[in-house]
Order: structure tokens, then C-alpha cells, then sequence
RNA sequence: CGGGGCGUAGCGUAGCCCGGUUCAUCGCGCCUGCUUUGGGAGCAGGAGGUCGUAGGUUCGAAUCCUACCGCCCCGACCA
């Protein structure tokens, strides 16, 4: 492609809106355009490596029997009212203002409904369906560019089996599809078993990227691999220790102390020595959360642990719950539940606050002093504590959430009435899997590992075009006459060639652009170095560069594709 | 949806606090010509702006006030 001629619209300066690197890059590289918050096109450059992600995505569904649909964005409303999600959507869900239609934020539905009455006999299971389709989401906050967007192409397939060792093998074909998929694009990821969510279902796993741009936080270890989502994390940190001895109770005055480290200061303790409290909502009743020093409190397990919903009391609220405000409220007398993270189990001579503003206790026992606790992990993890599967650090991040593969069941089967005929002639829901793959974010997890100082860093598996042939002069005949023979013998050698052509840029400009656009290697042709019938490649991500024979360019080049 | 920030030419910006020869600065990019050509060229000339939109205050608004729209960041939410 001559570079002349095609739309490949190169900034030089970092837009405004542009943040985190992948969408500097995109942007910058004349691969995107934004029209609107988390509405994006894709430019020619920019789709060429969006096919190639879904080429390869392709190659590795089919090879564990997928089967590719294309399926309608605008569905009509009343299968989504089947299974009750337009509710469950609710304002994530765009509705279409002139018709009963919504825009598909994906597809189980539309699968399930092609699987229903058509999939009868357990003969004609198990089948993988997929497609790789555009997905509207009204995101209250689109984000990070193309990272979390109103409209994203999705690789989404469904697994329709017979029996839950059929569903077994359909999730794990597609757990090894996956990881073919992503080490195919050279992203550094790791897996995450997470909580399965409002998709419903008994099994599911995360593929996930650490990025400072990611909106899920994650546990990690390097070590064994050990990786959890932050809400059900657990480290191996040891209880306080209980001592031979519990003091008395006393009441000590604290005057304007609130803080775990105030406390601390104050009294000249060990922030372990603290029970801290938190005063939650649960089902209109409150309840008493102790937390062993600046732990935080986990609101997910916490909720896991008491059923339904809870929230933190309200500053107002606590003086009437407790008799005191946050900072003084303590377990001695705390009318009410009273949840403790293990860390404190049966501690004692502990301090807390003494339900009576300004005031403390010390002394307290578990044991002894507070009614009925009821022990449990409710801790977030933190970065360096011990990893519950090996004696090394835990790493706690942010990433991003790259796919997901989802046991479903029969959630979707059952609402719709998919049934089939198992050997006994009796009926059954059939038993679905769900796997989604967002295939912009592969491209942006792809640049935000591969990228530098001067622009992106393809290697030629996603890269747009694996040469960028840079003519250094095209007002001389000589240099433009070389430059145009190697063009047309890369071309006719099946190589993908960015020829920049362009007449009046100057070297340095085209150097910039070829660093910025970041094909993996670039062949240069320059007045002097022809003079000896001689061409320099630069290896774009190791700044590499070397001079060869025109003659031998062809076979070197080859050489280098393959290496 | 809450909090914060921003909106001046394709991109990046100055001017805004202290309204008035600034109806608009500078750099990049764009057009014409000449020169130049191995790491973002030089000179000369030129095009391009309802200062986000709509009201208001004022003799006078890019500048002050109000509302709305749009974008970014943090949070909430997130299949």
C-alpha cells in the first residue's frame, strides 16, 4: 500500500482525550477516530489489525468445532422479555425509540432461540456456535478509548450440551481455544476464577491483563499463579495471637481521636491491637463489622456471608445505632449482630471505641467481652501479603478483563423452552456454555504491552503490514526508481508492504511515522547508501539496524519474517 | 448518576482572574513558489475561527452570569 495514496491520518501531538497509551497510540497512529464518547471507527490501518485478531480468533474456534453465525444487532424486545433481562439490563440496554426492538448487548438469547426446537434429540448434541459481532452496552461511563465502549466487537459462542460432563468438555476446549488465541497475539495474561454474576451459571474463568488501565483489581502470584478478583481474595495472614493474660476492661478518654493511626499515636499501640467498626445495613437491621486494624472491610464477602444487600450505615444514622459517632463506636453493648474477620478471632486485650464519643476501651477479649461474634473472612487482600496456595507474595493490580468463559446451565434453555430428547426419551433443558472475547481490547492490550517512547511495537502476527519501505527521497530518479522495484518485488512475493512514497516529507519525518506506526521491520532507501547498491533494515522493536545488498534484500527479508 | 476539569482553525495552545485599537496569540498541519532531503527543513506568500450552543448583564463579552450540549478524569455501576 503506498502510503501516498492512503488514509492514514498520523498526529504528531497527543490529542487531549487520549490518556492511557493504547488509545494515545490508536488515535495517533491514524488507526481510530472517536465519534462520539465510546463510539469509535475504525480506520483502514486500525481494521486491518481488528481482521487479523478475528482471523486468528476464528482459526481457533473452528478448530474445536465452532461453528460461525452472524447474527442480527437489532433484536426484536420480546425474546429479551423471555428471560426477564430487559429488567436485568435495565439502563445498560439501548432501546430503540420508533419500535419494539432493543440493541443486542449480547446474545444468548438470539443463540437460544435458533438452538430451541431445531436442537431436539441428544443426538444432534453438543454444537459450539459462535459469532464475532458488534454489541451495543449504553455505558454510563465509557472509558480508557476503545477499552470500554457503547459499541465493541465481541467474539461471543455458546455451547449447547446434553450433560454436564458435555458442558465440561465444551468449557475446556474453549479454555485451551482461548489460551491458543492469546498466546497467538503475544499478550502476557493470566486466568482468573471469578464469581459467576448476573450471567447466572457454576463455573467460570476470567482472561485477564494487568494494566493501570483495567477496572477490575486482582490478586496475583507470580509463583504459582494464583489469581483472584479482589472481592473474593484471600491471603494467608495470621490471626492476632491471643495472650496468656486478658486485662480489665477501662475506659479511656480520647479526645478528638477517630482514626485507627490517631489511636494508635495516641495510646502508643500496635494497629493489630485495634478492632476497628464498621456499622452496616442489612435488611434494614444494623449490624457491628470488626475489622483488625486499618483492615478494610469487603463488601462483596461480607454480603456473600449475610445474604442480600447491605450498605454502610450513614454518618446520621450511627449516633442512634450505637450512641456514639465513626470513630468512637466499639462492640461493648452494641446491640446487634456482631461480624469479626478471623484475623481477630479470639483475641483479647484489644482496643475499640466505647460507644460514647471521645472515649475508647481497652482490654476487651473476644471471648469474654462482645456478644455473640460471628467469625468470618471479610478482609481485602493487600499487596505483599503471603498467597494462600504458596509462601509468596500476592500482588495486587488493576487489569483488564480481555474474555470470559461462563458455565451457564440452563438459565437461558429453561426461560425459553430449549429442550431436547435425551436416550430415555425423556425432556431436558439443554445445557449451555457462554464464552465472550472483546476483540478491541486485545488490540488495545496488545499496544499497551508492545509499545514505546516513539510509538507501537508490532511483531508480524497482528502487525498491519509486516515491512514499512521508506523511499528517503523521492525527487531523485535513482532513489525513486530502487525504492519501486523493491516495492513491487516485496508485493509479488506475498509480503504486505507500507510503502511511504510520500514526495515532500522529509527523512526524519518519515522516520518518526514508520517508529509511530510500528511495523516490524523497515527497509530504507536512501541516495547513498544506493551508491553501493545497498539498503538499511531497522528492526523496529529492537532499534536494531543494518545494511544489505540490494541482491540479497529478498532472501534477508524472508529470513526475517520467519524468525 | 455523584465529584472534579475542560471546550478558542484539522491537532496542540495564548488570551479569560483585572470586560474596550486583539472580532483573536503562537507552534504543527494545509495551499502556492523557490531552495533543501539519513532522524519532526528554510524562506516568501496564502487559506482556514458563528471563541461549544442559547439566553442574560453591559455603551461594549472569547473574557462576567444562567441554562443546556459535548469531551476527559475520579467514583458508583458493570453480563
Amino acid at each position: 500500500m503506498r502510503l501516498s495514496k492512503s488514509f492514514v491520518p498520523t498526529l504528531k501531538e497527543v490529542p487531549n482525550d487520549a490518556v492511557v497509551a493504547s488509545h494515545v497510540y490508536m488515535l495517533r497512529a491514524g488507526m481510530i477516530r472517536m465519534l462520539s464518547a465510546g463510539i469509535y471507527s475504525f480506520l483502514p490501518l486500525g481494521y486491518k489489525v481488528i481482521k487479523k485478531i478475528s482471523q486468528i480468533i476464528r482459526e481457533e474456534m473452528d478448530a474445536i468445532g465452532g461453528q460461525e453465525f452472524h447474527l442480527p444487532g437489532l433484536n426484536p424486545r420480546e425474546i429479551w422479555e423471555e428471560t426477564n433481562r430487559v429488567d436485568a439490563f435495565g439502563d445498560t440496554m439501548f432501546h430503540i425509540k420508533n419500535r419494539e426492538y432493543i440493541l443486542a448487548p449480547t446474545h444468548e438469547e438470539i443463540m437460544t432461540f435458533h438452538a430451541r426446537n431445531v436442537l431436539k434429540s441428544y443426538k444432534d448434541l453438543p454444537q459450539i456456535w459462535y459469532q464475532i459481532q458488534t454489541k451495543f452496552r449504553n455505558e454510563a461511563r465509557p472509558r480508557s478509548g476503545v477499552i470500554r465502549g457503547r459499541q465493541f466487537l465481541m467474539k461471543d459462542s455458546y455451547s449447547f450440551d446434553a450433560t454436564a460432563e458435555e458442558l465440561d468438555k465444551s468449557y475446556s476446549l474453549h479454555d485451551k481455544a482461548y489460551r491458543n488465541i492469546f498466546d497467538r497475539c503475544d499478550l502476557k495474561y493470566f486466568v482468573v476464577g471469578a464469581s459467576s454474576g448476573a450471567m447466572g451459571g457454576t463455573g467460570s474463568e476470567e482472561f485477564m491483563v494487568k494494566s493501570d488501565a483495567g477496572e477490575d483489581t486482582v490478586a496475583y502470584c507470580e509463583h504459582c499463579t494464583y489469581a483472584a478478583n479482589v472481592e473474593v481474595a484471600q491471603s494467608k495472614i495470621l490471626p492476632n495471637k491471643r495472650s496468656e493474660f486478658s486485662s480489665e476492661l477501662k475506659e479511656i478518654s480520647t479526645p478528638n481521636v477517630k482514626s485507627i493511626d490517631e489511636l494508635c499515636a495516641f495510646l502508643k499501640i500496635d494497629e493489630s491491637q485495634c478492632a476497628k467498626s464498621r456499622v452496616y445495613i442489612h435488611d434494614d437491621i444494623p449490624l457491628l463489622v470488626l475489622m483488625c486494624g486499618n483492615d478494610e472491610v469487603n463488601e462483596t464477602k461480607l454480603e456473600k456471608v449475610l445474604g442480600g444487600k447491605i450498605r454502610p450505615a450513614h454518618l446520621e444514622e450511627l449516633k442512634e445505632i450505637t450512641g456514639a459517632d465513626a470513630g468512637s463506636i466499639g462492640p461493648l453493648g452494641f446491640k446487634g449482630r456482631i461480624i469479626v474477620d478471623n484475623r481477630l478471632k479470639d483475641a483479647n486485650n484489644l482496643y475499640s471505641g466505647a460507644n460514647k464519643n471521645d472515649y475508647h476501651i481497652g482490654g476487651i477479649d473476644m471471648n469474654r467481652d462482645a456478644n455473640k461474634p460471628e467469625y468470618f473472612d471479610l478482609r481485602i487482600v493487600k499487596s505483599g501479603e503471603e498467597c494462600p496456595n504458596c509462601n509468596n507474595k500476592l500482588e495486587v493490580f488493576s487489569a483488564i478483563e480481555l474474555g470470559h468463559i461462563f458455565k451457564l446451565g440452563t438459565k437461558y434453555s429453561s426461560a425459553m423452552g430449549a429442550n431436547f430428547l435425551d436416550e430415555s426419551g425423556k425432556e431436558n433443558p439443554i445445557i449451555m456454555g457462554s464464552y465472550g472475547i472483546g476483540v478491541e481490547r486485545v488490540m488495545a492490550c496488545y499496544i499497551e504491552q508492545h509499545h514505546d517512547e516513539n510509538g507501537i511495537v508490532w511483531d508480524s502476527v497482528l502487525a498491519p503490514f509486516q515491512i514499512q519501505l521508506i523511499s528517503l527521497n523521492m525527487k531523485k530518479p535513482e532513489v525513486v526508481e530502487a525504492s519501486e522495484n523493491i516495492y513491487n518485488e516485496l508485493t509479488a512475493n506475498g509480503i504486505d508492504v507500507l510503502f511511504d512514497d510520500r514526495i515532500d516529507a522529509q527523512a526524519g519525518f518519515k522516520f518518526k511515522d514508520a517508529d509511530l506506526l510500528g511495523m516490524p521491520f523497515q527497509v530504507i532507501v536512501g541516495e547513498k547508501k544506493l551508491k553501493d547498491n545497498k539498503v538499511e533494515i531497522k528492526i523496529r522493536k529492537s532499534g536494531e539496524r543494518f545494511d544489505l545488498d540490494i541482491n540479497e534484500l529478498m532472501s534477508n527479508i524472508k529470513k526475517l519474517l520467519k524468525s
